[in-house]
DNA sequence: TTTAGCACTCGTCGGTGTTGAGTGCTAAAG
DNA sequence: CTTTAGCACTCAACACCGACGAGTGCTAAA
């Protein structure tokens, strides 16, 4: 048994995919010759792929119908076969002009690009926040909105902003808040997220001359909001873009998936923990088995990610059905992600 | 033909919506007397569903099949026949908690409000962010995060505080940026948000001795920031939670309502447009072809206001099949508003 | 090795008959 | 005058059937 398949098997098996993608519909030996102009008859191909399927490319739905593409057949499809398209101008151009306009703030640039992504391609878009282990603590500040709320500001390295509102006590007045946040920052400078204790928050706050009954509650408030500024969060979009396709007729079925991508933290969670494979390649797909979330085994994801200076920061990519248009996905992906680079360097370099 | 119904017909036409709101099937007749063990005869029904449906309260989707109420149906039903439960102190108590764990922050307290009625009633929720055009400006500022760039907060009356990154003149520095938000805090000190205009904001901000080229760009920022600070938003959860009802079985149906409901500007819109009316009643039904939204025929609306001190400040409700649980949702809806309100009260109060 | 030919498979589609829950109407009973 | 038993009628849903056709695998000849 041959580990590679030979020039004929791989132009059939290229033909089968790209009709599968464009129809839904199971491709048969005839209408294979026949849209192809192959050189060859249907008998042929009939025997081709019916070795096709041996190997587990290929599968019928039942006997007597065309040929499927099996998830292994896919994957040699987009490892091999397929012919990645660039992008056409005017959907460069879209791009572009969104993602410029967005530049203001990291998240809004983000968002922006995942819904971008599912407008693009109509399929579903989803994007990891960055998170970044070795990401810094560089500013912290406290705001005083009124007797007993502030606001606290959190800046880490790269220029990323989270805010959040807490309560503290009513004694405290504004400068004494900034007294606090100044002692933590200073006591904090240049530590990794990852390192930063309640503890290591709380030695720097002594440093403040004011006793512990008001301290504490505001540095419990403070390390929360530096732990908070890292979590993960999902931007998720388009995901009813999915009910337009043939493989979610099945509402059953369509429930199924629209309510796992609903669970945006399994979501989160699954992508996260692939970040570190294959980060060679510019992007990843990853197709119906081989996702291991139960109610997506028939969809695919195709992620790439994207960078605060030199070091990932977080994925963006879009969800579809297994038979999604690869070329279509990966070109526009490819064409976001070097933008969204560009702009996160311009917005941390501080040009406008 | 008489402008109210006889007891009889009421108590037939509640059965009526009972026995649909609970099986989603055309109830029959016999069915009726068997269930309620009315003790007339199916024929004595018959006669009066007849009548029923003469007088637009009823439908029948063919001949020889049972009888579905129409708008008409539901509204007298929600008007005038319905029994509201009171909430299940399990329930209750989930609310209760969730809202209490939430209520640093206005609109984390409404978001959280938003899926819980999703999570309760099982059918998709929304809200609109608060905005009441009597906001005053209570505070500006700016925060230097990088020469550059500034967070700039705005506090509106009632404790709002929304926030956005913008870019400012490298040259500027931090105690610069704060004279210019000083400046602009007091000259616009209590005035409504719909009367500042950019020509407002620049007058204020002119009183800092800074040459206008620096100045301009960071006054335009301020201006669009205060601005958006009372934009309308809109928090939906659980629209895939639809899926699961009959009404939603044939895709292309489900489709066409989950993308409107996706549209958030036509439903936040919508919702804003009907703030006015019906203020008195502590609820709003739409149902069916009330609602004025292409594709949500055969959906309701249960929705309520909640408030910034006495004035009202936005709405919140739920979304589902016109043959919704009226009831089981109208009592979680006003449950939810009294905590809200109650929530909203002590923020603003500073209680804890 | 390729291909024409052929028998076979099986989902789809239209037609047909049955079932059953529902109706309206009528005539008798209350 | 109202109620109700009885009956004929309607119609969606379901199962069954046969024809059709796109597809297959196999065989034997080119």
């Amino acid at each position: 048994m041959p580990l590679t398949l030979d020039d004929r098997k791989k132009m059939i098996l290229k033909a089968v995919v790209d009709d599968y993608i464009a129809t839904a519909e199971p491709v048969g030996s005839k209408s294979l010759v026949s849209r192809h102009q192959l050189p060859v008859s249907s008998a042929t191909i009939r025997n081709e792929m019916a070795e096709l399927e041996e190997l587990g490319y290929l599968e019928q739905p039942h006997t007597s119908a065309g040929r499927v593409p099996s998830d292994k057949g896919y994957r040699t499809y987009v490892d091999e076969l397929m012919e990645v398209e660039t992008l056409p101008d005017d959907e460069a151009r879209i791009i572009q002009d969104v993602l410029r306009a967005n530049m203001a703030e990291v998240t809004g640039l983000i968002r922006s690009a995942s819904s971008l992504l599912s407008e693009q391609t109509q399929y579903a878009s989803l994007a990891l926040s960055p998170k970044c282990c070795k990401n810094h603590l560089q500013q912290i500040k406290m705001l005083m909105i009124e007797p007993g709320r502030a606001l606290v500001v959190v800046v880490l390295s790269a220029g990323l902003v989270k805010d959040r509102m807490v309560r503290i006590p009513e004694m405290l007045d504004s400068a004494q808040l900034m007294q606090i946040a100044s002692a933590i920052e200073e006591g904090l400078q240049g530590m990794t997220l990852d390192d930063i204790t309640l503890v290591a928050v709380s030695a720097a706050g002594k440093h403040t001359p004011l006793p512990d009954s008001l301290l504490n509650q505001v540095l419990y408030e403070a390390y929360v909001s530096i732990k908070q500024a890292d979590n993960l969060e999902v931007y998720m979009a388009g995901s009813n873009k999915l009910l337009a396709y043939p493989e979610f007729a099945d509402v059953a079925r369509a429930k199924i998936a629209l309510d796992t991508l609903a669970k945006e933290g399994m979501v989160a969670g699954y992508l996260s923990e692939t970040r570190e494979e294959a980060d060679d390649s510019t992007y990843m797909i990853r197709i119906g088995q081989e996702i291991a979330l139960a109610g997506l085994e028939n969809c695919s994801f195709v992620t790439t990610t994207y960078k605060f200076g030199d070091t990932v920061a977080g994925r963006i990519g879009v969800i579809g059905p297994r038979r999604m248009s690869y070329a279509k996905v990966i070109s526009n992906i490819n064409f976001v992600r070097m933008n969204l680079n560009d702009q996160i360097r311009r917005l941390g370099a501080g040009i406008d």
